[in-house]
DNA sequence: GCAATAGTGTCTTTCAGACACTATATC
DNA sequence: GATATAGTGTCTGAAAGACACTATTGC
């Protein structure tokens, strides 16, 4: 006979259920005006040969952010990028062999800081393009492709935290600096603008994005411009840390 | 010397750490204009005495929104309310007894659901306004406060929780229909406005607001008006669940 | 009538989309 | 020169803030 749920506020915490905790990330990167994410191929049962998020158990006295920090530098051999939590996955029977509850995080970083750590060193760590089938605000699982273009069997329930990975970012994006976590230090603004592009799966209107930007005091000019191009260099602009602007509502002068 | 932590990806799942997994709720209604929260007293030590969040520990195959769900149940006697997952608390030490990792959740209910369950029959379980500190887009920890405006004592670090909880909303407010599982099925324009107002802990513009939500399609007249005002009774409307608009861009006329 | 809120109409400001034009790099 | 993109200026339409005015209830 099944034992009934404990309390937390009654008796004691001895002999109560106890799930293992598991840290997934998702990380995230822009590379050919594109959203990819790191994907590790299981070589064990269960799923073995599918792709998974790169993940760890949660040691017994380790933060939860730390654990996710440990995965990525485990996995990606990438240490010190944006890290947030994203969900935990619960659901009895995610993973067939015990209770295993993941905090699912998301990561980004400039693809430039992967291409070191990935240069087809490892053949069971990739970065794959991200799928994402529905447009617009919705959400839901996402997929995987290789560099061909065909789907990636993914582990688990892992496309569905890839899914929520990508709405939290989408969700983020435009009122959070989080799109300059994917580009280096400095940047012309249509790197900046083919970044919003990955994420959000569409086009946005140029004349509008450079108003906001600038507009917005984000980005500050460096004073330099790129090289190497075969046009018209643009000038580079870095991430401005924004300073807290109090919303002073408009008010119209007091009638006479 | 302590274990190294295990990966995921190999070797066995017998003998690694496994944490107590417990659910919280934030349950959010609006009383009287002013947000308020669902707060229990701690009967037994740790912080005996003090006010914390509805919890309880998630069973060995629950679901984790059926523990915090199971958690409104016991302490705030609702049911079928709005609840979504909020975050998952873990640091180490955040209770003193062992390593309890908390998934918080939020709920959403009318206050009009919480007036039977909770016409003081438990001392030990209260509704008390939420305070907020950090105007505007920050965040942080939130307070309780008692009838007489003077601050509760808060549990462990529910106070993060209750904050987080009060930022999501926020966040989710303009492009969510959260308000309206803070409403009863029919409800004044008025209304509506005061709940957006009670969540964003500021006023919001009249006119502005009736447009918007008039013209989103999102509330739809029902053509009964309200009674028992002492003033113009207004008109009631209920919420429309919104069909996926899809997004056209303006596009100018081509030129001849 | 008075007080209070509901509901309508309109002006102004702001901002995004659209588009035209000039500027500057490589080839 | 051609081509591609950078960067600027301006028009238009949509939406928010502000405000004036009318409508309808209880007292």
């Amino acid at each position: 006979m099944p034992r009934k749920p404990h309390d937390a506020n009654l008796g004691t915490l001895d002999d109560v259920p106890r799930p293992i905790l598991a840290a997934d990330v998702v990380l995230l990167t822009v590379i050919d005006r594109r959203l990819h994410a790191l994907a590790v191929r299981r070589s064990h049962a269960p799923a073995e040969g599918t792709w998974s998020l790169p993940g760890v158990l949660v040691g017994a006295d380790e933060p939860l952010d730390a654990a996710a920090a440990r995965a990525l530098s485990d996995k990606g051999g990438v240490d010190g990028v944006f890290l947030e939590q994203l969900f935990t996955f619960g659901a009895p029977g995610r993973d067939p062999r015990a209770r295993i509850v993941s905090v699912a995080h998301f990561a980004l970083v400039p693809s430039s800081l992967l291409d070191a750590a990935l240069s087809g060193e490892r053949p069971d760590v990739r970065l794959a393009q991200v799928d994402v089938d529905w447009p617009g605000e919705l959400g839901g699982p996402a997929g995987l492709l290789d560099e061909h273009g065909a789907p990636l069997q993914i582990a688990f329930d892992h496309a569905e935290i890839l899914g929520r990975a990508v709405q939290r970012v989408r969700g983020k994006l435009d009122y959070s600096d989080i799109a300059f976590e994917l580009l280096p230090e400095s940047f012309p603004l249509r790197d900046l603008q083919q970044v919003h592009e990955a994420i959000l799966g569409r086009s946005v209107n140029r004349d509008s994005f450079r108003r906001r930007m600038l507009q917005s005091g984000l980005v500050v000019a460096t004073g330099a411009r790129e090289s190497g191009t075969t046009f018209r260099p643009a000038e580079l602009y870095r991430h401005q840390v924004d300073l807290p602007r109090p919303h002073t509502p408009r008010t119209r002068k007091a009638r006479p």
